[in-house]
DNA sequence: CTTTCGATGATCT
DNA sequence: GATCATCGAAAGG
């Protein structure tokens, strides 16, 4: 039995559960999410924390939308915006498991190694094609769609990374034994 | 295998 | 001027 859907009128700790599971296409390239962040509105380490600015408007946007922004000066990353509507909550994709259009993504990304084709946020972005010009976008086809999982979802939860505040949450969500992770996660 | 560190430049204060 | 939701190469065990 497969699962469904996330449902981008809740929260962005449940969205990112959710999603876990999901295929995630642009233009038809792309693979199954196995790793996401949660970052909630009132929340020290989100973007959205200090207030609308040019960078993170998108944020604040509709829910079932995205954010992509470039970190680092370098790397695009990838968010789907959810709720509450207006106070910038979004969910980060960390990693897939390549499935679609794997020959694309490894021009793209200038490896033939599936482990490290969207393992991390920037390596998704990159394989995907993503950049400025989807920030805000909304989530449907045919350039951006999302399929439900095909089968039941186990999930293994752990710190975020890369960020210096509110380290201690418990928002990194990932399918449980996944090879296609950024890093280690933590078993919980 | 793990950890460290430089590149890199937009963004915000 | 400081920070940064990163990456990958290099160095170390």
């Amino acid at each position: 039995m497969g699962g469904a859907l996330p449902n981008f009128e809740l929260g962005p700790v449940e969205v990112a559960r959710s999603l876990i599971g999901c295929t995630l296409l642009i233009h038809d390239v792309g693979g199954r999410i196995v790793e996401t962040e949660a970052y909630d509105f009132n929340d020290e380490a989100s973007h959205s924390f200090r207030g609308v600015t040019p960078r993170n408007k998108a944020m604040f946007g509709p829910p079932g939308t995205a954010y992509v922004y470039l970190s680092y000066g370098l790397h695009w990353c990838f968010n789907f915006v959810c709720r509450p509507v207006g106070q910038g909550a979004a969910v980060l994709v960390r990693a897939l498991e390549p499935t679609d259009g794997v020959a694309t993504m490894e021009i793209r990304r200038g490896t033939t190694d599936l482990r490290r084709l969207c393992a991390g946020p920037g390596c998704v972005a990159q394989a995907l094609g993503l950049d400025r010009s989807f920030d805000g976008a909304v989530i449907q086809p045919p350039a951006i769609e999302l399929l439900p999982p095909r089968m039941e979802v186990e999930l293994s939860i752990g710190r975020r990374v890369g960020i210096s505040k509110a380290v201690e949450q418990p928002w990194r969500f990932a399918l449980k034994d996944s090879r296609f992770l950024s890093r280690r996660i933590a078993l919980v």
